[in-house]
DNA sequence: AATGAATGAGATTTCATTCAT
DNA sequence: TATGAATGAAATCTCATTCAT
């Protein structure tokens, strides 16, 4: 039942898309958006736990190592189930959000363990003291979501390892390494 | 004519509010995202000018100086023209491209020079060879706008200069320069 | 299962509040309507038996008495079930009679035998030979029902000896009546 | 643009039977009730109007006259008009009043005026002390209003002036006038 | 007999756009 | 050129009823 759920799309058709009739999608969802809610809810409850999986796995290698694995569960995951991610991140996630007056509370990858992390670097004297973790850390959840978009919706869609990389090298955390470092090695 | 022009808000309305009837504004106008288009063109022109002026007047400076003076045009272009900042690059925005179909093309701040600039870099080594100059253009032009939404939503709304030394802090062209530099300082 | 049944409600509901699947409802009634039509039919009997018993009992008491009986047993009966009443008689009752096509007939109080009565009374010369009985009879029924059910409805729901004398008061057989008299006196 | 009004049809057809796109109607009438709020309360002003005038010019004439001619008057509006009296005062009217959630204030024929006429008979002696003249008053009104209705809806539509003696008979305040007296006679 | 998920016709309402004045 | 009443396709949602289990 979890549609490849474009937004934009009305009632009538997403039902029909889904083989059956209207009513019985009314009988699954309150709300045209409460399928979007619940397909974004599953997504990012995926996600996240991707996420952590690959943080704790990495956790006692160096910081580049860490911040790459992240970035390749997330590129694993939109490689995965295309469709589910653009639909939790692009476009029409944006348009969905315009409508569900309110309850958007949430609906996105947090951004808070990454401002901890780099609020403990900092405080450590391993972070560029220009930068404040609060702004970088959602910048850079941003910033690596509407990357991964911009690649799947791409149609060229060219190999994932320089994506990878750049993203890689563009942490906050790993500014201040050296050029040429094998960061992005693996 | 250029009204706040927020979408989501019928040609009626928006017609009422120009204060002229709605006939005239189709005389004007081909169309409801016609006006959106003109909206945001005029937008980007706008800042277009500003960013190239900026870049222009620090074309004899260091680095970290020319990428900083970038940042603080867009962030003094936001902040003098909230609503058409909100309105060319916030959430509207991105429900108005899903509607205005094909038409998108360059609906959006250029990453091109940027990218140009990047590659230039790399030949001369002082790129780090991680980085994928075109993805990390498109990365950090779309990264540097949405922050600047983000801020000017937040309804707490403080000061800019962490703003302006974070997002600075995290441009391709950066990365590798010693922690603590003096890259914010303007 | 003689449900509050307020019409103006779904089905589904009024299955959920009978604590029975909406399916088993459709197999006690062919309809929606025919509930409706059930509950009235229900509380017709009832009624009807109740002014018959009232009626008889006071067979050989003066008319005024007579008159005064039926009413007394109506506002009872409306005290004792208001929702039934309320049901049957008030706003609801004629919305339904709207949509069940057709088979309307004898929904509500007969006033036949009213009728019979006041044309015997004619006959006699104790009724006012401007009173058609067709006519009076039916006013009355529906006048009587009227009051009792704005008095239900009434949230002050005041005590009922007004409301029974004004009634009967009112009855067409009692019109020359001198003013005064112990009419209302029980 | 006062239709026959009959509510318990949908907007589409209310608009195809006014000879409009349904937008059109939406534009006149903020909702399906508005119309039948529009048109009741048209009726009703005129209806008052009729009322008061009859009552204005029988003024110096015996109550009996005074009385008969408000009802008169009635009759003869429900003839002019007969779907606008059973739009205002028939069973759809209830239906209607049953959705208009909340703002059924007044839609009505007022039994106020009546009430404090009687008040003052009540204490000049005129009026049955039985009669407690709120309850009668409405009683009126209500019985009065639903005799038109019925005698219109009959088919078989015999001729008013026995309908306007009888209810005129029944008219609280000649309760206790002698049989037979000239009450009908005009 | 009991169930309740599935159904889809139909109702209400919105709104971008046209066109006669 | 300016206007805004008129338009109707389209979208959302409800609910009486059916039918497979």
């Amino acid at each position: 039942m979890a549609r490849e759920g474009l937004d934009g799309v009305n009632t009538n058709t997403i039902a029909r898309a889904a083989r059956v009739g209207v009513g019985t999608f009314y009988q699954h969802f309150e709300d045209k958006f409460a399928l979007h809610r619940a397909i974004v809810q599953r997504a990012l409850e995926g996600l996240q736990n991707s996420l952590a999986q690959a943080h704790q796995e990495a956790d006692d290698r160096p910081l580049p190592d860490q911040v790459r694995a992240g970035v390749v569960a997330l590129v694993g995951f939109a490689q995965a189930q295309p469709d589910l991610f653009r639909t939790t991140f692009g476009r029409s996630a944006a348009a969905a959000r315009l409508n569900s007056k309110g309850r958007t509370a949430g609906l996105g990858l947090s951004a808070r363990p990454l401002e901890r992390r780099l609020r403990a670097l900092l405080e450590e004297g391993e972070l560029d003291p220009a930068i404040e973790p609060g702004i970088a850390a959602r910048a850079f959840m941003d910033m690596q979501v509407r990357c991964v978009v911009h690649w799947i919706e791409d149609p060229v869609h060219e190999d994932p390892d320089a994506l990878i990389r750049t993203i890689t090298r563009l942490h906050p955390a790993l500014v201040g390494q050296p050029l040429g470092g094998d960061v992005g090695l693996g």
